[in-house]
DNA sequence: GCTATGTGCAACTCTGGAGATGCATAAGGG
DNA sequence: CCCTTATGCATCTCCAGAGTTGCACATAGC
């Protein structure tokens, strides 16, 4: 996973209001109308977000009858953490290593 | 670490730039000028965007001489790292959950 | 001391995205 | 069959942030 293809799942995970969606969809499946009387804003914005949410693989639509509940899922967030915590060590590797030339002296 | 926390640490991963100059930086130390020299931004831009970057604690400022090096640090990121996977975790542990339930029926 | 170069600060433009509003459409429930 | 409710689509406003330019300041090197 390369910095290019995170970059949109962080442009997703950055907006407050989004993980205020994803936060509610974590107790249980809900529509984007069912989330707009919970969240302080529009059904339509709502809507939105999920739409950038499953572009980036966070969410999945279910047609419940004449309804469309939404539905969290981890996997890509745990793909991206494992990606994240890769180029972390990396950096921290980098350090480690200079630092061991610098004792090294 | 919670969503709220979380927030600028995306914010700040979103934006192609800032992944460009996290990536030069993972190579080896650098100044906002030298920076600038490979990147096509200006070189003011680019101070911004590390201002940005050590808000959020992923790079550290280093004064040699009278220029300002940059560091990058990847315990931060790692730390984002635990907390997402946690996150997606417990997202899908809900979801088998209620499969299992299902499937007990 | 003078000059080069590296930084810092401020103001400006401009685009993307978040949010709202209005309307059209579709599908249950009585 | 009608009404209610959920969704979809288009348009508009507004603001944060990315980028630029210009200038002032500080400091290493000669």
């Amino acid at each position: 996973m390369s910095a290019a293809t995170l970059a949109p799942m962080f442009a997703a995970l950055a907006d407050e209001t989004r993980w205020s969606i994803l936060t509610a969809l974590g107790e249980g499946d809900a529509s984007a109308s069912a989330l707009a009387q919970t969240l302080p804003v529009s059904r339509q914005a709502i809507a939105k977000h999920l739409a950038v949410l499953q572009e980036v693989g966070l969410v999945e639509p279910l047609r419940v009858g004449r309804e469309v509940r939404f539905r969290v899922i981890g996997a890509e967030l745990s793909a991206t953490a494992a990606a994240l915590d890769e180029i972390g060590r990396t950096w921290d590797r980098r350090l480690a290593a200079i630092k061991e030339i610098a004792e090294g002296l």
